[in-house]
DNA sequence: CGTCTCATGTAAGGAGTTACATGATTTA
DNA sequence: TAAATCATGTAACTCCTTACATGAGACG
C-alpha cells in the first residue's frame, strides 16, 4: 500500500513517466522504499483508473510516445491524507535475527561470515545514507532543489530538515546493527575458544 | 522462505501439530518471526510433501484427532544448510520511514502523534524482549529448557548466549529507534515554534 | 551500425493478510 | 451447559519477485 504514496509523494513535485519514476526510485526513494518496474507501471495504471492522477500521452522523437502521469487534486489529498494517517507497524519478520537465535547450529567459521556479511551490509547503507545527506546539504540533490522551487521559501526549512532526520534515523540504524554485528564476532570467538563453564574441568588439583 | 526455516527450528526440538506450532509463532517467535495459522497449516502439508517433516495422525479424545508433525533427517539437513548459507538482504521497504521523509505534509500534532507512536511501539517491544531475555536467564522459557534437555551439555551456553545475543540485538535496534522518535519530537517543536531562520525577520531595527 | 538509454509491458508464482468457517474437547 | 481451548482448514486478495519480452531514440 505505501508504493502508491511514494509514487505519489514523487509526483507532487511534477509530472513524470513511469521510466522517471522507476529511475528516482532507484536513485533516491530505493533507500527507503524500493520498487521494480513491474511493480511501478500496474500500479500507475490502477492509480490514474481511481482519478489520483492523470495519464497524458505525450509524443517522444518521431513514432515514439510516452505516458506522463500527473497528480490530481484528489491524488494530493490522498497522499495529504496518508500522511494524517497513523500508521499500522507490521509483525515482527526478520530473518537476520531469526538466524542469530539458532546460532549454534552453523559452523562458527559460518556464523562469523554471518556477521560480518551484517557489518558490511550496514557500512554500506550508513554510507548511502550519509551521501544522500551531504547531497541533501549542499543542493546536489536534484529532487529536492525541484521540490524547494516549487515549494512557499516559509516550507524550505522544515522540507530539508525532515529529509535529514530521515536519513540520520536510518544511520542511527545501520549504526546499530554495526555494533550487534561487532559483537557477534566476539561472541561467536569466546564461544568457540573458551571451554565450557557448566561442566568444570577436573584437574588433578581439583580432584 | 524463512517461514519453513522458523518451523523447523522449533521441530528440532520435539514434534508438535499445527496448533502447537501456531501458539509458539504467537508467545515466542512472533518476537523475532510472526506467521499466522493460515499460513501455518498449509506449509507443513507442504514441507511433509517435500520429505521434510512426517505427519502422524495421532487420536485426540474418543472422536477427535490432530496430525502431529516430526522433523526428518532432510528437514534437519536442510535446516543447517539454511544456517549455513549467507543471508540475501531484502531491498529497503520502510513505511516509517518514508512518511518521515514527508512530514511537512503532516499537520505538526499529526507529526508528532507519529512519533510518539513509534516511540511508544518502540517501549513496547522493548519490554517485550527484556522479558524474553529474563526467562530466557531465569530458566521460565519453555522452548528454551526443553531445547537444553534434548541436547549436549557442552552446547547449553552457545544455545542460550545467542538467543540472548538476538534479543540484545532486538532491544539496540528499539532503543535506537526511541531515540529518534524523541529527537523528531524536538524537531517538530523547533520547526513549528522557530521563525525560518532562511527569511531573516526586517524588525525596525535591522531595517 | 552498435550500444546505451528510454520506454512499457506480461505472466507465473511466492509470500502474506484478512475473513470466513467448522467442529471436538476440556474445564469451570 | 457454557465458555475456553484445541484443532484445522478454505478462499479471496494484495503485494512483491523473477523472468521474459519488445521496440524506439540518442549518441558515438
Amino acid at each position: 500500500m505505501s508504493l502508491r504514496f511514494a509514487l505519489l509523494a514523487l509526483l507532487t513535485v511534477e509530472p513524470m513517466t513511469g521510466y522517471d519514476l522507476a529511475k528516482r526510485f532507484e536513485s533516491s526513494v530505493a533507500f527507503v522504499w524500493h520498487a521494480p518496474d513491474s511493480q511501478i507501471y500496474p500500479e500507475l495504471r490502477k492509480m490514474a483508473k481511481e482519478g489520483l492522477l492523470t495519464a497524458e500521452e505525450i509524443p517522444w522523437g518521431p513514432n515514439g510516445k510516452k505516458t506522463q502521469y500527473r497528480i490530481t487534486i484528489e491524488g494530493r489529498a490522498a497522499f495529504k491524507q496518508w500522511m494524517n494517517t497513523p500508521l499500522e507497524y507490521a509483525r515482527e519478520r526478520d530473518p537476520v535475527h531469526l538466524k542469530a537465535a539458532y546460532l549454534e547450529w552453523a559452523e562458527p567459521s559460518m556464523a562469523k561470515q554471518h556477521m560480518q556479511a551484517h557489518i558490511e551490509y550496514h557500512r554500506m547503507r550508513r554510507g548511502q545514507w550519509a551521501d544522500m545527506i551531504a547531497g541533501l546539504r549542499d543542493g546536489t540533490n536534484e529532487m529536492l532543489s525541484k521540490r524547494l522551487a516549487a515549494a512557499a521559501p516559509q516550507d524550505h526549512r522544515r522540507i530539508l530538515e525532515y529529509k535529514i532526520f530521515t536519513y540520520q534515523g536510518l544511520i542511527a540504524r545501520a549504526e546499530t546493527e554495526i555494533e550487534w554485528g561487532l559483537r557477534g564476532l566476539e561472541l561467536i570467538d569466546s564461544l568457540s575458544n573458551t571451554p565450557p563453564d557448566d561442566q568444570p574441568i577436573h584437574t588433578p588439583s581439583s580432584a
